[in-house]
DNA sequence: TAAACTAATGAACACCGTTCAGCGTTATCA
DNA sequence: TGATAACGCTGAACGGTGTTCATTAGTTTA
């Protein structure tokens, strides 16, 4: 009697589908019109199904962070593959400004809504791939030492999170429109400087 | 006949009025819950009457902005009177962070959030506290070029846009909540570490 | 075949930003 | 002084949001 088995798959199926819409809604309307309501009407279903799947928008949110996530992260491992780990530094960090000025709603949802670290929070779980992410960080900063580039009194994780801040907070200030205030202050092109200035002190030895 | 000139009065104190109630359910309820409807009904109006003062909700938006942005640059003015370029940058920086984790949601509308900026563009205007707060970063920058604290061939722009980005950058971390996978790391304060490098960066002279 | 269970619905609730016809009040002018 | 024009404000209405739940339609079980 395959009936339970088949029902679970239709359940699945449908959790499923109702992922495949939100990010299709990402996609096509941006994350602050990415409604549940809109997210209903693009696979056919009624809004008060969503939440037989769902426990509410923050956990359809976490559902959407990890697979936008995941997506990312299979199309950012190549930079892992280069040897010297002040370029690898340098190309993760221009590939992740680059990523979060060309899709602006994958990177709010994965860097700035609190959605999905709400729900992750509510089922006390931890987000892994964040930790993950962090750590490539951190070993490239360690073989970085291994290697003779860097110096070995530094502190990893106070290093690792300057390096994230910098590229995080330089594409916060795209997003948020606060470039701008720099943009006007000079003709030459301030992040490009910021991103030399940042190589010349990696070459330095941090 | 005064008329005019006392119905001027009215209009300007009535603008106000809803200013100062923004400000209040700022402070009451968060930048998220911050609505024309609240603001209405904690100054004991028509939400329709807001409009007859601001164009929309951005236009409010901008108004608060200003405010907001005025009281602090008011608290913080006296960090440039400290002597040494470097040990300023790194008060500037500490007081920047502390900022943005003590109060976030005077953070997230100063820094964060696009609707001044569009109203500032709807009517084309330039943020000039912003470029002025900017400004002095890099002015301290120059000084201590100037007085041999730093190499004489930085980018200025593209090293105050680097110190900006840093501190940005952790305070968006903290109001994200995306520190936490940072912090469950390592038993050591990380953002103290990166501090500290940053001090040390600095001192080896940017 | 009848009863039990399940899945989906869509109306309802309380919010949101925004608009606008209508209504008192106030000022102006004959 | 009385009629008229201008002004200031209202609150209902529109279309949107997340979320809940009684009801309905369909399927499975006994």
């Amino acid at each position: 009697m395959g009936t339970t088995e088949r029902r679970q798959r239709e359940k699945d199926d449908l959790r499923q589908l109702i992922l495949d819409g939100a990010a299709q809604v990402l996609a096509e309307h941006g994350y602050e019109k990415l409604s549940i309501r809109k997210v209903a009407e693009a696979i056919e279903y009624s809004p008060g199904t969503i939440y037989l799947y769902y426990r509410d928008k923050d956990e359809l949110m976490l559902a959407l962070h990890r697979k936008v996530f995941a997506r990312k992260v299979e199309r950012l491992a190549p930079l892992m593959d280069i040897e010297d780990p002040v370029e690898r530094i340098m190309a993760m960090g221009r590939v992740y400004v680059q990523n979060a000025i060309e899709h602006p709603d994958d990177y709010y949802l994965m860097f700035v809504t609190r959605a999905p670290m709400e729900a992750l929070a509510c089922q006390d779980e931890e987000w892994h791939i964040g930790q993950t992410g962090f750590e490539l960080l951190v070993e490239t900063i360690q073989e970085g030492i291994d290697k003779g580039a860097f110096r070995k009194d530094i502190s990893l994780h106070g290093s690792a999170l300057m390096l994230w801040s910098m590229v995080h907070g330089l594409s916060m200030l795209y997003l948020s429109d606060r470039i701008d205030v720099v943009q006007k202050l000079t003709n030459e092109n301030a992040a490009e400087q910021m991103f030399a200035q940042i190589e010349s002190i990696l070459k330095a030895g941090l």
